[in-house]
Order: C-alpha cells, then sequence, then structure tokens
DNA sequence: GCCGTTTTAGTTTGATTGTTCTAAAATGCA
DNA sequence: TGCATTTTAGAACAATCAAACTAAAACGGC
C-alpha cells in the first residue's frame, strides 16, 4: 500500500558507493549524493535515514557485490591458485584504477567513523573474513601438500591480510606495477616449501 | 621590524597534529584549530597561509618529529636488531593509541587531498624513504650473513613495508596484541635462513 | 470513488564551514 | 618621538552543510 517507489534501491546504493568511494564520507555532500543518486533529499532521507546511514547501506553494498564476490570465486580454487589469483586481482584492479581509490574498506577504516563502535566492527568483521579466506587456503594447502608447513597457517593468515591490505594502502599513492607485485611475490615466497626439508624442489 | 610572535611554532604545529590525526583533514574544522592551538584564525591564516597549508605542515612536521626519529635510531642498529625494533616500536605504539588513530602518515594517504598530485608525493616520498630504510638493512644483513639471500633484498624492502602498512591499517579496526604480533613475525620469518642452504640452524 | 499510506518534489532552516576585514597592539628603525 | 611593519583580536562574510517541513502525487484496499 501507499505510493511505490519510483527507484531501484541497489542503483541508489551504486551511486551513493561512488561518491563515498570516490570522496570518502565527510568530504561527500547529500547534494553530492543527491545528484549522483538522481533522488531527492526527501526520498534518500526517507528511505535510508541520515549521511551515516546511508554510507553504512552503501559500504555494505561494496562488500557484499565487490569483496564477497571475489572470496565466493576464490574459494573454489585450489589453494596456492586462490591465494594467487586474490593477489593479482588486487594488484590488477589497483593498477586500473586511475582515480587510486583502492578499495573502498580499507577507505572506510580510515574514514572518521570509526570513532563509532559499531562501524568499526563491521569493517574488522569482513577483514576477519578475509583473514579466515587465507587461513583455510592455507590449512587445506598444508594438508595436501602443496604448501610449506613451516610456519603456523593462523600466523600465515594473518600475514597475508596485512600484505594485502599493505598493498591497497601503496596504491593510492605510489599505484606503481613493480612495487606492488613484488609486495605480492613476497606475500607468495611465504608458501613456498623450504629446501630440504620435504625433498621437494623448489 | 613589526610585532614579534606571541606563539611558538612547533607548539602550534603540535596542537595542528593532534587536531588533523585524530580526526582527519576534512572532519577537522578552523575552529578546532583555533581552539586546540590557543591563537585566533587571522594568525593562523598570516603564519601558515589556508588550512591545506597548515595540514601540509602539520604533516610535515609529524614526520620528521616521529618517523624520521625513527628511522634515525633505527639505522644504527644492526639489520636484524633495526628491523626487528622496528615492527616492535610500530605494534607496541599501536596498541597503546587508545584512540586508534595509527600513524598520522598513513592516515594522510586516505585523506581527500589525495587527489593532489603535490601532496600525494609528499606521502610518497615517506614510504620510499621507508622502503629504502628496510632494503638497505636487508642488503646490509646479507652481506654479514645474518639475513638470507634467497630473495633479492628489493622485494624483502618492498614486502616488509607493505606489512608495515597492513599493521597500520589493521591497527585501526582490530587492535588485537597478537594480530599484530603475528603480522611481524611473519615478516621476521622472511629473513631467516632456510634450512639446508648455508648450514646456519634455523 | 474515497481513505490511509507512502513516496515524491522543492523550499526552508538553523548551524557550521573556511576565509576575510577592521582595527588595535607591539615591536625596530629613523 | 613618529613611521613602517607585523601580529594580534574578534566580528563579519558568503557559502555550504545536514536535515526538516509542506504539499502534491501515486498507489492498494474498501
Amino acid at each position: 500500500m501507499g505510493r511505490p517507489r519510483e527507484f531501484n534501491e541497489a542503483k541508489v546504493l551504486d551511486a551513493a558507493v561512488q561518491c563515498f568511494w570516490s570522496r570518502g564520507f565527510e568530504a561527500t555532500s547529500m547534494r553530492d549524493l543527491i545528484d549522483r543518486t538522481g533522488l531527492t533529499g526527501a526520498s534518500l532521507y526517507n528511505a535510508f535515514g541520515d549521511k551515516r546511514a546511508l554510507y553504512q547501506r552503501a559500504l555494505q553494498h561494496y562488500v557484499d557485490e565487490s569483496i564477497s564476490d571475489r572470496l565466493r570465486r576464490c574459494e573454489t580454487m585450489p589453494p596456492r591458485q586462490a591465494i594467487a589469483s586474490f593477489f593479482d586481482e588486487i594488484v590488477e584492479r589497483s593498477l586500473s584504477d586511475r582515480e587510486h581509490r583502492g578499495c573502498m574498506l580499507v577507505n572506510a577504516a580510515f574514514d572518521t567513523l570509526p570513532c563509532d563502535a559499531e562501524f568499526r566492527l563491521a569493517v574488522a568483521d569482513v577483514m576477519i573474513r578475509i583473514e579466515k579466506f587465507f587461513k583455510d587456503k592455507v590449512l587445506e594447502g598444508q594438508r595436501d601438500r602443496m604448501i610449506s608447513h613451516d610456519l603456523a597457517a593462523n600466523d600465515v593468515g594473518a600475514h597475508l591480510l596485512g600484505v594485502l591490505l599493505g598493498i591497497r594502502v601503496l596504491a593510492r599513492v605510489r599505484p606503481e606495477r613493480d612495487l606492488l607485485e613484488r609486495m605480492a611475490a613476497g606475500a607468495l615466497a611465504m608458501l613456498e616449501f623450504r629446501t630440504g626439508k620435504d625433498g621437494l624442489a623448489r
């Protein structure tokens, strides 16, 4: 009942993501959002609440659309390839991003909102999922004897997450292909067997 | 000639750093700066130009005072200890930072200003210096046979920088000691000799 | 066809933004 | 003692901010 909505919620969130992703929370004005989404202020407030709530919805939309999708795709791959592909995709995405916007989730960690504990937990939760993806893949690879078990999967998972975030930071200020690829290569080198232990060639 | 300044520039910059470090560029208002520094708007504009210029000066002040100092201290240490100390300090600083402000330089990489190429280069320059510190220390350690030479010092340097930045990202949203320490430990593990190569125990 | 409900569209609001202006105060040099 | 110069102080500026308000518009159920 009532007047039906004229807008597509996903498309509006897409537009909001573009705004917040490019300029961050503070630097994005309601007028920017109104212009980009095409609907009026009243509609935005009515549908999403206030600016902060819209940002949270937009971020969630970005995560669902971009990160969760990547995780789902990589989870089906064999361990080594899964991890390598993940890094590869990040590097390629970072380099093709001519605006140097990086990853909206990482950017969100630096928006003023993390003062809010609830918001910080939402960001942390996604990072926990990524860390878990790495850890699980390392565990799987160690079981299959495709990944070195010199280091605990737990530690490697944390380390890989760290490198990943580091790449996204550096991509914003030094988007140089060989730099990002060298960083990723170092991460993959951790997975290699060490000579003379398992009798497997490196 | 002229009326002498009543304020100490370093102290004013300290106060400005506190503002920008806590809230970022956009969320910091001129009134915040006026309150914190204790001097009037006219004085601020007269001495530093506009808000952006003040931010740049404050960032430079932070780098000189915090990062350059750390680099100088670690550069005199033996290679392994230099790298380990650097990470240790970062982890401890991140954990004792109850506001989760992280590193102002890293934060700066996510402030809206990086759209400005000049500003981005200033941030990049410091990161290049840190990368070079790591690379030089790895080279030195490899010469002294205290660090594995399986990997090129260049690659290890980039990788260490990546992990470092990753730690500072994660410290903002998941400031858990064991997580940060595991990430750093993974970085240090890269420096270890691999068994059966040099005949040195790990 | 009318009522209750929801979404639209623009306007308006009161606060805050970064910056400038005017004038007084404090120095060095003549 | 003035003069030139610079820093202070606080008010004032236009612009922009997020948000609320007022009606008109568009539906479903009766």
